[in-house]
DNA sequence: CGGCTTATTGACATACGTCAACTATTGTGG
DNA sequence: CCACAATAGTTGACGTATGTCAATAAGCCG
């Protein structure tokens, strides 16, 4: 099991060598999500916002807490972790550069149900959720933008439920590797964004099943080794995994 | 398999007797999600709705579908159902009185991940889908409650995710049980909205195995026959469940 | 290079699915 | 309202996908 570094107390912005800079604003100016927002809504919530560095392992927040900030992801990679009763972990979903996390539980004030682990060292931008909340109440653009962003990912999370319930783990694979592929034909060479364990997790199996998987794909003429993979043809790939646009 | 009847053409309003009837509006002005709408934008939503009672069986809409109408429940119940290639059917939700089924669907104007099955007669709100549109780019309010909505249910699907991932079917079944059950302690008496095999499709399982589950169940003080069920003692299910308020 | 973590492979265990028989429930038309 | 058919649910025997445990190999980093 990895060690986790907690981030319990959040060092004031003041005194950080990580605040906001041109590059960053830029970024979240950037972002789908904050294009059309009034500029003043949003100069109002960066300033009180601040930026963070933390390494991988770093844990944003733990299952059950209150949540304080929206992170917005402006580079590296976050992983939602969901901890059971046995301490058994299992991720949800990946979150990358441009992601807001975890929306949800800013908007209603209610307690993370993951927790949210640093997988790629990562700068995210901290938004006090009670500002954002106030923002939200100010700005339909903000309001909108959001609600599109949480459509978005509802249709991610139902993917991922049909993915659990009617597909096989090499399937589920294959399905994952596709999406990497996006909407390439022919040949297609990828390269995993994760540790296979975490792919593994997120895919709701073992590290074990996931390295049988791949072995199975090679029938289908998926090949590779470490994070770099090729699919031979991605069409048979698509038929054996029976990925349709809807999933 | 129950043979669907299948909703292909949409009757005008004016052709109907089920238009929108005083009790109807009510309904609607009642619900959480439209409850802070200003009055004319849901006036003139409503103006453009109509209402249709479907039996038990009828589709509302196929996987795959271009999403033409809100569909807001005022009674009855309805399955997100999807399938997969090879012709297996599951549960991804269901939705009761009060649900808008399905927002992302409408928001984004993309296709439908699932199939809409009424499970239980219903009478539905059949909300033109571009004039719903239209009324999210004019209120702020039924955007906000919109996001609220999708943030609330974004909820749940990581609820469910968590669930298929971290729990046995047995315990996959007493946290539903837990769930409908609400909060209450010591002994409860519940009645299952569903019937067996669409419960087993919803929790992920089969038929048959959601007999066995219930068979373990009876160890935890679980009884009860058709669709009355009787817990003896919720904490222990609880326990047994590994059941927590984040799910 | 050497030690640590991650990935693979094999042998084995098990939860759940499948198929089939049987029972209970529900709905329907005489 | 009963009778019977159709559908839904249960139970048992058995198969299989995936998990578990252990040993080995391959990357990765100091």
């Amino acid at each position: 099991m990895a060690h986790a570094v907690i981030i319990g107390t959040v060092t004031p912005p003041e005194a950080m060598d990580v605040s906001m800079r041109g590059q960053d604003e830029d970024r979240v100016r950037g972002f789908a999500a904050f294009a059309d927002v009034e500029p003043a809504v949003l100069d109002g919530l960066l300033e009180h916002s601040f930026v963070q560095t933390l390494p991988k392992g770093a844990v944003l927040f733990e299952q059950g807490d209150e949540a304080r900030f929206l992170h917005v992801i402006l580079a590296g990679r976050l992983g939602l972790m969901a901890r059971s009763d046995s301490d058994e972990e299992t991720v949800v979903e990946f979150f990358a550069a441009g992601d807001a996390v975890i929306a949800p539980a800013i908007i209603l004030d209610m307690p993370y149900l993951m927790s949210g682990r640093v997988l790629e060292e990562a700068r995210i931008l901290m938004m006090p959720a009670a500002r954002f909340r106030a923002a939200l109440a100010e700005s339909h653009a903000l309001t909108a933008a959001m609600m599109r962003e949480l459509a978005r990912h509802w249709r991610l999370l139902v993917r991922q439920i049909k993915d659990l319930k009617l597909r096989s783990a090499p399937q589920r694979v294959g399905c994952y590797l596709l999406t990497l592929a996006d909407g390439s034909e022919g040949a297609a060479a990828i390269v995993l964004p994760e540790e296979r364990r975490m792919l593994a997790a997120r895919l709701g199996m073992t590290p074990e099943s996931l390295s049988r998987a791949f072995a199975q794909l090679r029938e289908q003429g998926v090949g590779g080794r470490g994070r770099e993979v090729e699919i031979a043809d991605v069409g048979r790939l698509r038929a054996f995994c029976a990925y349709d646009d809807l999933a």
